[in-house]
RNA sequence: GGCGCCUUCGUCAAGCGGUUAAGACACCGCCCUUUCACGGCGGGUUCAUGGGUUCGAAUCCCAUAGGCGUCACCA
């Protein structure tokens, strides 16, 4: 490829960015770095008046900017081939309207919403294909006149050409071809001027010079609409790569009920983008090797749309947990605490402002618990047995450790030891509980597990010397005398 | 319903006419360990079905079934 690749993203903003369109969005810019030439170009497709948010388009970019997803041009860095927001672009649209009327190849229509509805639900009735019937397409004068009479504003529909093949090709899928009578004439400029989708792309992708449209499977079957207008307008037609959706665990499109699914969701719940970024270009794409884990730049060199699955994926929120807990290891202590500090501020573990020492002192117990982290808000899964001495015992079986009858003796060497050592850490702590079964001469268990039980209300859990060290003396006695009061 | 796309372990997937059908996640077992997690080792009737083509088919062709998308004055 010795032209230049330009690709494009073109979200509408119209909701959170949404985990789908990430990774269209992360295969475009991936194809753009790939070649040193490449551009990657981000178009607002902001031409739905209703559903269209700023508050959308700033999610979108804020979630592309964490990602890691930078444009080369579009809105906010401009480029020779603005604007890059469609409503600012409608005089454009319009030239190439009214040239398709001028040119015959396009003409008002007056039908409104309700008989054109009416039409398709007699031709789904019959088994036919639901498409416009042409009923504006001849006429005359007169009749203008009158649907102008009453009011009516047209919208402008594109004559498309019968009895033809339409024929596209797609990186994905291969060579498409299409039955031009199954496209039938579709609305390209609303009744209130405002371009129409499969109009307004055709024109800023061809204006753009758009090279590769990269984009989700449901455009498709909108894509026959688009290569039609395309060949109109006299404009070079680009490579197609539609790539498959991406659903959730019940197979069906994803959407809230599968959990989280947007981008801004993830990062609140303390994933890197690294991981996701990673995560997603595995959605799809299958490198050449065996390799799981990717940095950005080893994606860029290995990603290749050749290898790019024409199959569906399904969202595998382990193996998302499972790479995010692979990038965690690779950060310090101190980091993950701060990926935490905003959880437990909005669960009232923590208030601002945070003293040093007791900062200090979570980086210990991160320290701690941070290889049964796959994402930072699992932190909250640990933040009891830091924060909460209230120790409640409800596990039946944990309930019957304590009633042992070695407990008493144990627990109470436990605390004589535990107020002889002089250094109160980890490294002091562990000896203990070798003694007490040397000098009690019972098994590790009996020893441990009263004592994990008693300090935790937990059976299973991190270090156990490290807790306690974390947790100081007084505390763990504390928690030891509401568990085990006659102690 | 028409049109279109898709179909290899539970999931992501390699595979492009001849393989013991990779690998990863998850799961199960074992090891490590006081427990859990981490880590290590090991395990599993995976080519939707039925027809072809071929000496030979997961790979090519045709049907069927299922899934999904699309048929908007949404993108």
């Amino acid at each position: 490829m010795s032209e230049q690749i330009r690709v494009r993203f073109a979200p509408s903003p119209t909701g959170p960015f949404h985990i789908g369109g990430a990774r269209s969005a992360l295969f475009n810019w991936l194809l753009a770095r790939k070649y040193s030439n490449g551009k990657f170009v981000l178009r607002v497709e902001d031409t739905d008046r209703v559903r269209s948010s700023k508050e959308s388009e700033e999610n979108i970019k804020a979630s592309l900017k964490w990602l890691g997803l930078d444009w080369d041009e579009g809105v906010d860095v401009g480029g020779e081939y603005g604007p890059y927001h469609q409503m600012e672009r409608l005089e454009l649209y319009k030239k190439y309207a009214q040239q398709l009327v001028d040119e015959g190849k396009a003409y008002y229509c007056y039908c409104t919403e309700e008989e054109i509805a009416a039409e398709r639900e007699a031709l789904m009735k019959e088994n036919k294909m639901p498409i416009y019937q042409g009923h504006c397409r001849h006429l005359t004068a007169d009749q203008i006149e009158k649907y102008k009479s009453e009011g009516r504003k047209p919208t402008i529909r594109f004559r498309t050409p019968e009895n033809e093949t339409v024929e596209f090709d797609d990186m994905v899928r291969g060579h498409m071809q299409f039955d031009s009578n199954g496209v039938g004439d579709f609305v390209i400029v609303k009744a209130d001027g405002i371009p129409v989708y499969n109009f307004a792309v055709v024109i800023d992708d061809a204006l753009m010079n758009i090279t590769h449209v990269i984009r989700a499977e449901e455009h498709l079957s909108n894509t026959p609409r688009q290569v039609v207008l395309y060949d109109a307008l006299g404009f070079t037609v680009p490579v197609f790569a539609h790539i498959s959706l991406i659903l959730g665990k019940d197979h069906s499109k994803m959407s809230k009920r599968h959990g989280a699914t947007s981008v801004e969701q993830y990062k609140n719940l303390g994933y890197l983008p690294e991981a996701l970024v990673n995560f997603l270009a595995l959605l799809g794409w299958a490198p050449q090797d065996e390799k799981e884990i990717f940095s950005i730049d080893e994606l860029i060199k290995a990603f290749s749309m050749d290898h790019v699955a024409k199959n569906p994926a399904v969202f595998d929120i382990d193996k998302l947990n499972w790479l995010n807990a692979q990038y965690m290891k690779k950060l310090s202590t101190k980091k993950i605490t701060m990926m935490a500090v905003p959880h437990l501020l909005e669960k009232g573990y923590l208030n601002e402002p945070i003293a040093a020492d007791e900062m200090a002192k979570l980086v210990r117990f991160t320290e701690i618990i941070r290889d049964h982290l796959s994402y930072g808000a699992q932190f909250l899964d640990f933040a009891d047995l830091y924060f909460n001495d209230d120790i409640v015992v409800e596990d039946a079986e944990s309930k019957q450790i304590l009633t042992d009858e070695t407990v008493p003796s144990v627990i109470g060497l436990f605390k004589e030891k535990l107020n002889g050592i002089a250094d109160f850490d980890a490294e002091h702590i562990q000896p203990i509980f070798k003694q007490i079964t040397k000098e009690l001469k019972v098994g590790g268990k009996k020893v441990y597990m009263p004592v994990r039980i008693s300090v935790t209300g937990q059976m299973h859990g991190p270090d156990l010397a490290g807790i306690i060290e974390v947790l100081g003396r007084e505390r763990v006695f504390d928690r030891i005398e509401k568990v085990l009061p006659a102690l």
